[in-house]
DNA sequence: CTGATTTGATTGAATGACCAAACAATTGAT
DNA sequence: ATCAATTGTTTGGTCATTCAATCAAATCAG
């Protein structure tokens, strides 16, 4: 029953954590969610911030899977013979039903980089949450330049840095306020990184 | 002497919050920074919140004093006569220059951002935060666009909302991880915001 | 098959510390 | 003598973490 008990606590955490916030919820708080004596959480966790790192971890995995359903692995490969640019274009679709559907997860998740700024611990599993997402809009990036008329003056890291940045800052307007449209910003992010891939070569004097 | 006083304490609070982040950062702390007895800090400050997002305005002075240096006023008018792109330009190479400078401020300033998540006080700060500042770089949009070839499909307030919020998932990345090269991703994103900007009408068919 | 023993899971209370905010008392200037 | 500024303490509550004790299930001995 091990593993069930600290599944319960995980999946408590992650719902109290993602309505109260990380400093406004006690361990207390979590094991009452899940029904459990308030001690239990310390015999499964040594400390508040490793439940912290637990229970987003937790919260991501529905996410995830939905990237993994429409063939977008943020581990394994990318699909072979897809158009490097529609491969964008279905991340930035995805990023926008993601961030309808997750809403609590992205507060939460701002709530951990808040506490990463002062806690390395929590900054730790923050380097890694965006070490792995950025790795991925890396792979896409990549790609994309590889069809490129000309090439650019930017890595492809530094392009899926502030890809990958430019939906994050956009995910934080939206946590902050509800009534931002994400939508239209994560449009216009494409239509940026569209006019960057499919530009042409500077065109000299004679031009036709 | 009472402005003098408050003002100390609204530095004290500063430097104390930067260097321990909001949770970890007691009044009593703040007020022993500043010289003063314990208690002092709640007669101009009725609450602890109050005085954080007093901090960060603060903190910020320097920076948008920088700004304005540069003939950039984040609520005055833009310069007239000048090149819209220009400003642009000038306006991503103070962003670099800013998060080389004011490392803390930032740092101090994500930790509001998550202290926001969940704290309706500070959230109200976190949004007057982000559309001062957005509304600035919308400005500058608007010219851009103006002087377009091609109307572009988006509006300038989502392209400022992903343009900063592009800057600020840089500083995300900047904050969390100090060997992150945060200038070639501005720089990246700078070359994204240009393909754009410059970018020659679609070509039919019959093309030259 | 049964009773004893071990193991790990679970409980709920105790510990030790901390803090925001309120407050009463004191100072100092006008 | 008043009033604002300042002090230092008190209040009333918080919390993460520890711990001794209980419990259930499994293992083992005879």
């Amino acid at each position: 029953m091990s593993d069930q008990t600290k599944e319960r606590i995980v999946d408590a955490a992650y719902r109290t954590l993602a309505r109260r916030g990380y400093h406004e919820t006690s361990m207390k708080d979590i094991a009452a969610e899940a029904g459990l004596a308030p001690g239990l959480a310390h015999y499964y966790f040594e400390t508040k911030e490793d439940l912290l790192v637990a229970a987003i971890r937790h919260g991501c995995e529905p996410a995830l899977e939905g990237w993994a359903q429409a063939g977008l692995r943020q581990d394994g490969p990318l699909p072979e013979n897809a158009d490097p640019l529609e491969l964008a274009r279905l991340g930035f679709e995805l990023a926008k039903r993601e961030l309808g559907r997750y809403e609590s997860l992205f507060r939460l998740t701002f709530d951990m980089f808040g506490v990463g700024t002062h806690n390395p611990k929590i900054a730790a599993a923050v380097r890694q949450f965006i070490d792995e997402r950025r790795g991925f809009v890396a792979r896409i990036s990549q790609g994309v330049i590889a069809g490129m008329a000309e090439r650019p003056a930017s890595s492809a890291d530094a392009i899926a840095a502030a890809t990958w940045g430019g939906l994050h800052g956009i995910y934080l307007q939206k946590v902050m306020d509800p009534s931002f449209d994400a939508d239209a910003a994560i449009d216009a992010l494409q239509e940026m990184v569209f006019a960057f891939a499919t530009r042409q070569p500077a065109r000299t004097n004679e031009e036709g």
